[in-house]
DNA sequence: AAACAGTGCAACCGCTCTGAC
DNA sequence: TGTCAGAGCGGTTGCACTGTT
């Protein structure tokens, strides 16, 4: 005994609703209320499956339904509330008024998602990927260190880690020697965060270390889960820190942009509790526009209701209105 | 101007989950 | 505990529109 069909199909009509179908599911609501979908294209006179009536109340006939494009601001929301809540469109969309759960999971696979990608930014896991990146130009630059490489451990298979090792090791990187060997010994070394700073200031690496996920929200995320921005912005990093950070792990960030990030821009970082939960990958995923909002994530949060998993003000980035952002988009 | 390819979006399908009974 | 309706989700389809050749 399965479940019984939510209507019988036969006879029902499919397709794009017609202006008479729609005002005859209007009238119906607004006299009885939306409810008992299954009995509601019978009792509206509709030739419809009440599934397909119910979607079409909810995403588009609905009076607080919004239309029109997305703003800069719900973009901006929809990739940060992505990062935290993932793929549940609902909850997204009950954060964005007027707005439905199909409406941005449209936008998010059509235009979003592309541009995450081409930013070399994992849509699912808010990481840097760079996989999809060009590796050769990555490996010739000149910014490549030993700290990027810690990353790249994250950020790349083992196996393509291993080359670029070899390849810094053509290069006479003594310091590529020390992971080598932990990657060959299949290691999973350890350190602390204030370590971590040292490696990031000093360019010194304990003898066995681990770059240790702070965020929670990113365990479960499989092989990507390693978070290198939790880690990279912890409170006491200096902004030119991050700024070059910024570059290294695949936000293509000019050396004009690090420049005006480190002269005009500052990072504020607060003082909080919740810091282990917050990831500042939908900050740098924020997509950048000629004529940037403030960076503030509160924007993000209409009700308020998601900051207890969410530290939204943990930064504040302020970008300079002079600078130029069309390189990057 | 016509053909074609690419894109965006409404709508649908099949399935799972949840809460009420 | 099982059944059911409603809700939600991922994936997909079909069509209109737009840009390119």
């Amino acid at each position: 005994m399965g479940r019984s069909p939510c209507c019988d199909k036969n006879g029902l009509k499919k397709g794009p609703w017609t202006q008479e179908e729609d005002m005859k599911l209007i009238q119906y609501i607004q006299i009885h209320g939306p409810a008992n979908w299954r009995n509601l294209p019978k009792n509206a006179g509709l030739q419809r499956c009440g599934k397909s009536c119910r979607l079409r109340w909810t995403n588009y006939l609905r009076p607080d339904i919004k239309r029109g494009r997305f703003s800069f601001e719900e973009e901006e929301t929809i990739i940060q509330l992505h990062s935290v809540l993932g793929n549940k469109w609902s909850a997204i969309a009950a954060r964005l008024p007027g707005r439905t759960d199909n409406e941005i999971k449209n936008y998010w696979n059509t235009h979003i998602r592309k541009r995450l990608l081409r930013m070399g930014i994992d849509p699912v896991t808010h990481a840097p990927r760079l996989d999809f990146l060009d590796l050769s130009s990555l490996l010739n630059s000149p910014q490549l260190n030993l700290s990027s490489l810690l990353h790249l451990q994250n950020l790349l298979n083992p196996e393509a880690l291993r080359l670029s090792m070899n390849l810094m090791s053509a290069n006479n990187n003594q310091n590529s020697d020390i992971l080598l060997q932990s990657l060959q010994q299949n290691q999973s070394p350890v350190f602390l965060p204030n370590q971590f700073e040292n490696i990031i200031h000093n360019q010194q690496i304990p003898p066995n270390f681990q770059i240790q996920n702070t965020n929670p929200m990113q365990e479960n995320m499989g092989q990507f889960s390693t978070n290198s921005s939790s880690l990279i912005f912890q409170e006491n990093l200096a902004p030119n820190t991050i700024n070059n950070n910024l570059s290294k792990y695949g936000y293509g960030i000019s050396d004009q942009m690090r420049n005006d990030l480190s002269e005009n821009s500052s990072f504020q970082s607060m003082n909080s509790s919740c810091s282990n939960n917050f990831s500042f990958d939908s900050v740098l995923s924020t997509p950048l526009s000629s004529s940037p909002p403030p960076m503030n994530s509160d924007s993000a949060f209409i009700n308020g209701s998601i900051e207890e998993e969410f530290c939204s003000d943990l930064f504040k980035f302020e970008i300079p209105e002079s600078l130029n952002f069309d390189d990057f988009m």
